[in-house]
DNA sequence: TCAACGTTTCACGAGTAGTTGAAGGATGGA
DNA sequence: TCCATCCTTCAACTACTCGTGAAACGTTGA
């Protein structure tokens, strides 16, 4: 992942409507949600919803596509999954003291791979 | 680690020059770089480094210690951690997907957990 | 074709972050 | 005590981000 998408990713998630955006998203997967849902879920102004979808589909973290009338937005798992990737291995260079914090989240990844459910990214 | 610090660690993170600013400092741990080699290695007035060191400082990122004239700055690893440990966690809730990103940082630490190296964080 | 609906875009004002250069402490050596 | 060094703080400016409400857009069903 490119530095300059690294760093709208990061502003883009820097904003609490834009994290709960995300945090609704994430656990629907592909399905998504429309736009008309999440302004109601987050209790947002449909304008200023439109603006923070817009800055995290500019950073890649979430799509949209439209469906009738509706525009269904989900999460890019792959966008999110590489800006805390950047994070934790270009910038923080694996470091064991950070990756310590993650321990929990790389035992549930480790499992899963072990289980042969991901195939995980080979590293740089 | 609590909404508004990871909200901060994030909006600190999402700048070129704090991004720089901590992968100077996290390889080299504790023992820290002080603010006028920082300035030198990433050509920055002192004033403007020293605007972004407050930032991290302020968001739990880097940490700092007056040595004689000097100040040294050293990167906070467990704030860094927590941050990421947020991403993947709380607000992820341990995707596979997106964990799958982080396929070798994951194998990293769960090594380093296995070797006995890490005493990792357990689980919400 | 027309009205209704869901969503985006626009214009505006307020607040905040970023940059610069100069001035202001703290520290140590002569 | 005086000066040099290192770093931070300040004031001023620019540029950006955020939020609001109104208007515009695309789609659907009557």
């Amino acid at each position: 992942m490119e530095r300059s998408k690294v760093l709208s990713a990061l502003s883009a998630l820097a904003h609490e409507a834009r994290l709960d955006l995300v945090r609704l998203l994430v656990p629907r997967g592909d399905e998504g949600l429309a736009a008309g849902e999440i302004a109601r879920a987050l209790g947002l102004s449909a304008s200023r919803l439109s603006f923070h979808l817009a800055a995290l589909e500019q950073a890649g973290l979430i799509r949209s596509r439209r469906v009738s009338r509706n525009v269904i937005y989900s999460a890019d798992l792959a966008g999110i999954g590489g800006a805390i990737s950047y994070l934790l291995a270009d910038c923080c260079m694996d470091h064991p003291e950070v990756l310590a914090c993650c321990g929990a989240s790389a035992r549930h990844a480790l499992h899963r791979v072990a289980e042969g459910d991901l195939a995980p990214r080979e590293g740089p």
